[in-house]
DNA sequence: TTCTTTTTGCAAAACGTTTTGCTGTCTGCC
DNA sequence: GGCAGACAGCAAAACGTTTTGCAAAAAGAA
């Protein structure tokens, strides 16, 4: 038994095909009653409409994209693989139930994208310089961004709130005593890393504290943070707080501490952002942010798909919300 | 300036349609001369056959899906989503090379795929039970599963060669010193446990040593482990080799160890199956295994796509790879 | 030459929708 | 009774491919 068709179904119902059409779409009227009819023996009949016959008349392709200028594969330990997995999980998810198909987006540098056709890219934390923002636009593709573009806030975007995040987690590094606090921070211009800097910029002129920042490759993974985190604290000894941007130099740092028997959260307290499976790994377990990344994701899918059908749609997500843990107690 | 369709490209050729179609496919034979000249003219052109006809042609949809028997977003930080997740990005990759999108499908119970149009399904590591299979197989879904299906050997499947993996493992630890080695299994029955457990079986024959298994629950994470491995290792002080499957596990009975004031790995030597991000970070870091889940999931892909294509192919991924580290150091 | 075979290519149908313009029919109003 | 407007629905074209049957030309065999 072939799947019923939307003549099968007209022939059925009595109508013609056309009817049928508009009795789902509501692109026009069609008699309450006979449209009744219709959707019921759809139901009855499971019809489904063809989505390759949908896609080839509209153009569409049903499909979007998720982009991480971060390299997919090639290193599945990295700190930013969980944060972007957590996304396209949740993403893949609501996508599915608008009839989308998502698809990860390899950034092989060289191999572009010409071949695959989206409707519309969601790009993770791009960088300022990210060469995927223009080539995209280049192409007419819809654009949403999970954090803001740096320096092009006419794109949509879905706010992390990193800014903040970042005084959510100064004030309780605060709160719970710390009074020299520095910040490791990332060289990439990404808005998060930015947006963190700023507001500890802010912090300290506030708290009267003076800056201490450390700014690493985010690539590095926790060899290079512990490198760097104990050349810090060789010459900071007496920083008592640490906010670090990155969850994988964040447990590098721990490292660093207790490589110089400094004792956390007793001498010094330390907090991340995100919380994955290194803070909650991590012994004494980071304080740490709850994203909301699957509301996060979830919003994406709504905005991308609205800025398809030439809608504006700003969704909003819940603020960030703090997870204290032991590495940051009183 | 409209994406050039097959006809625009025929008409620059001074050929039908049929003719480019045929030049492209190989289904019928075109003269060479003409064919070098279509394609050229393709490449100039930058002509690509649009997906959306193809599939609409076809029947196919395009999309392959990606299965496992666990809720997807539900629990970002269990154990399995990394495996999994290391399986989709390289998949994703594999996928897309050969213009076919790779989707998440999440397991929501309740909610059925009958919706959803795939050509084949990746089914990663199901269990003897699992309702997927059966529920595609009414579909006449082709199927290809990472790790067998339990009790279904006609059903292709990439090997993950657990039982080898186990025997690695075990010989390891012997080779190191371990003389009373004990096996943290789960209890669900997925062939990965199954051949872990009769290779352990085999190996405690084979050096006369009294099996002591521990099965557990895959999903009770850290907390679980903690607490089971406490009362194993109560009941067996003498354990000085402990095999655990899932690294979720792994990492929860080591906190059951550093709990008794065990040493690792002076007093007992602990390894795990699969190496991801937990096996890493824990302290003393975990001896685990590489098991290629790149080639793998390139395998699940290739296999999918033959069988869709109506051919058999069981393509060959390499053995797993011994990661020794510091947890069973001699 | 005539007949058969091979080579090369084309025309047209089909895949399952959505959209556009059109045609009746019904209502209400003058 | 005649007319404007709203209402319901239909026919046909279009989206861009692939496939199938057929035809013309070239080549080979008798």
């Amino acid at each position: 038994m072939r799947k019923p068709t939307i003549i099968d179904l007209a022939n059925a119902a009595g109508v013609s095909p056309t009817t049928i059409s508009h009795a789902f779409s509501g692109r026009r009227r069609v008699d309450p009653e006979t449209r009744d009819r219709i959707v019921a023996l759809a139901e009855e009949m499971g019809y489904r409409p063809n989505q390759a016959a949908q896609r080839l008349r509209s153009g569409k392709t049903g499909a979007i994209g998720l982009a991480s200028s971060m390299p997919f594969a090639v290193s599945a330990g990295t700190s930013r693989l969980g944060f972007l997995m957590e996304i396209a999980a949740s993403a893949a998810m609501t996508a599915l139930s608008r009839d989308m198909t998502l698809c990860l987006i390899p950034s092989v540098p060289g191999h572009n994208l010409d071949n695959l056709g989206f409707d519309g890219v969601i790009v993770v934390e791009p960088a300022r310089d990210d060469a995927l923002i223009p080539y995209l636009e280049a192409r007419h593709t819809p654009i949403v961004s999970i954090g803001k573009v740096p320096g092009r806030p006419d794109i949509p975007a879905i706010d992390l709130h990193s800014r903040y995040t970042a005084q959510l987690l100064l004030d309780h590094l605060r709160a719970n005593g710390s009074r020299r606090i520095g910040l490791v921070s990332c060289d990439q211009r990404r808005t998060s890393y930015e947006q963190t800097e700023e507001a500890y910029a802010t912090f300290c002129a506030t708290h009267a504290i003076e800056p201490v920042i450390l700014s690493l490759d985010e690539n590095g993974g926790e060899a290079l943070a512990e490198r760097a985190a104990a050349k810090l604290l060789a010459e900071n000894a007496s920083l008592d707080g640490l906010l670090v941007s990155v969850d994988a130099l964040a447990t590098g740092t721990m490292t660093a501490l207790a490589g110089r028997g400094l004792d956390v959260p007793a001498d010094i307290r330390l907090v991340t952002r995100y919380d994955g499976i290194r803070a909650q790994l991590s012994r004494p377990q980071l304080t740490a942010v709850d994203l909301h990344l699957d509301d996060v994701a979830r919003a994406a899918v709504e905005a991308i798909l609205a800025l398809i059908d030439g809608n504006q749609f700003a969704p909003s997500v819940p603020k960030p919300d703090l997870i204290v843990r032991g590495s940051s107690l009183k």
